[in-house]
RNA sequence: UCCUCGGUAGCUCAGUGGUAGAGCGGUCGACUGUUAAUCGAUUGGUCGUAGGUUCGAAUCCCACCCGGGGAGCCA
């Protein structure tokens, strides 16, 4: 008797094998005689059909413990299924409960439930077929996106969690402290004294690990970040965590087309891979969860991302036929109905826009010739939009100090930041990308609170 | 934070001034190959919370709490 994993038991399981398997039950059906059950045990969307016969010990007492819900660990031999749904099944010749779950209380039943309801017992809704489904395409993505860069020779970098930057990006941040609250110390202006704080001045949850990361590509060339990152924004919408995961490259030597070149590779490796490793899963969405996502995996992997400039993407816009509620004009932000144009009528595929102008991007965008624009980009996707974005870095020490200057950012704690600029710079890039958002689009989960394990939005932190 | 929709049985919802409903689930029974089994019976309620209007409130009014969708911000 060997201990085996259902997934494997379903790709290779033959007749005549003797095997164990563990997990929950899904469903239980009883005939007169003899019974079916269907055992999950995570490793993929399908379970194992398991038959018992009431030939079994003690199978009346048994069998009223097997249970939607319940544990169990079965041993029997693999049979070929006189049943149409599967090929093989198990016949089972001991049954060993390990806990039940009483099916007047066990809240998951053998029917859909609303995700918002799932949300409420998130301790267990990872026992569901869609829920279960996204942790497993969630891990593939993770193990791709490490693959995929450590393939290339690209470190991983432990940027920090907590930080005294509090100009890193955009977005409110978590203040990180270990006052006592009810007795703040105060200085002679009357404000709070952070230099008798545990890092002697504020400190914050990061909001991006990019500047750390930029340190260690003038080190190393190629690295890359991968880990939670947190906004204090009240924002309540189904694209928006207080924690999320963030994946963000940064290549010495390397300019805004290399980074393009990059993150079209990226993405097209990602999608291939999961499609190569979940494709039930994949399928399993595409079927009821977004009848669209197979298409748009297809489209991203298939074909070669258009590239526009900002000013060029303007000038599309404005001859485009189609009437926005938003004016296009030179200067303005992209709104998603725009960017939604762009990708899916008229590229009809991703499309990469670049140059926006200085004033709508980040002080650390390397300024173009003509200072009118910088040296930024995003990724435009068929169906979800704006999935990546990132640019080439002012390297130039002069134009970085007066850019800060022009756009307000304090310079004082990012001092280390400008010494790099100092000594040995070179012109470098990268990129950033959610990771949820990406598992949102593989997924075509509608709701991002249903991508992570436990989500943190403003009001909720339970689990 | 703003706008908007909602909260009724374990779940999904109907009921919009006059005796609280359905489907699913659970329970019991039937059935020798089921597939979210099927068939029959049965069991479920402080109608989000607290006030108010009324002879009478799930239904109308007010406040608050919670959830969804959208906007802004962004990833």
């Amino acid at each position: 008797m060997e201990f085996r994993r259902v997934a494997d038991i379903l790709k290779n399981g033959q007749p005549q094998e003797s095997v164990i398997i563990k997990g929950w039950v899904r469903t239980k059906r009883e005939l007169k005689g003899f019974a079916f059950a269907e055992v999950n045990d995570g490793s993929s969307l399908a379970g194992l059909q398991i038959v018992l016969d009431s030939s079994l010990e003690q199978y009346e007492s048994t069998l009223k413990k097997i249970n939607t819900g319940s544990s169990i660990e079965v041993a029997g031999q693999l049979v070929a299924s006189q049943g149409k749904g599967q090929k093989i099944e198990l016949q089972v010749s001991k049954v060993t409960v390990y806990g039940e779950a009483n099916p007047e209380t066990y809240p998951l039943q053998k029917k859909r439930h609303s995700f918002e309801f799932l949300r409420e017992i998130n301790h267990l809704r990872a026992k569901t077929n869609t829920i279960g489904a996204v942790f497993r395409v969630r891990n593939a993505c993770a193990k791709a996106i490490h693959e995929f860069f450590q393939n290339k020779g690209f470190l991983w970098i432990h940027s920090p969690i907590i930080t005294t930057s509090d100009c890193e990006g955009a977005g409110e941040m978590f203040t990180v402290t270990n006052f006592d609250l009810d007795k703040l110390p105060k200085n002679e202006e009357g404000k709070v004294d952070y230099s008798q704080d545990f890092f002697g001045k504020p400190a914050f949850l990061t909001v991006s690990g990019q500047l750390q990361a930029e340190v260690m590509a003038m080190a190393f060339q190629n690295v890359y970040t991968f880990g939670p990152t947190f906004r204090a924004e009240n924002s309540n919408t189904s694209r928006h965590l207080s924690e999320f995961w963030m994946i963000e490259p940064e290549m010495a030597f390397c300019d805004l087309e290399g980074d393009q070149n990059l993150a079209e590779e990226f993405l097209k490796y990602i999608f291939q891979y999961v499609l190569d490793h979940c494709p039930e899963d994949l399928e399993f969405f595409n079927k009821w969860i977004d009848k669209t996502i197979l298409g748009n995996i297809d489209n991203i992997i298939n074909h070669e991302f258009e590239r526009v400039t900002y000013t060029k993407a303007i000038a599309l816009l404005e001859k485009a036929s189609k009437k926005f509620d938003f004016p296009v004009e030179w200067g303005i932000d992209l709104q998603s109905e725009h960017e939604r144009y762009l990708a899916e009528e008229l590229f009809q595929k991703p499309v990469i826009v670049t140059n926006y102008p200085k004033d709508i991007k980040a002080f650390y965008m390397r300024l173009d010739e003509g200072e009118k624009t910088v040296s930024a980009m995003d990724v435009l996707a068929p169906g979800i939009g704006e999935i990546i974005g990132g640019s080439q870095r002012e390297e130039r020490l002069d134009v970085l100090e007066r850019r800060m200057q022009e756009t307000n950012v304090e310079t004082d704690n990012l001092w280390w930041y400008l010494d790099l600029r100092r000594y040995g710079t070179v012109p470098h890039a990268g990129f950033g990308l959610g990771f949820e958002r990406l598992v949102q689009f593989i997924t075509g989960m509608k709701n991002i609170r249903d991508v992570i394990p436990f989500p943190r939005t403003p009001d909720n932190a339970e689990f």
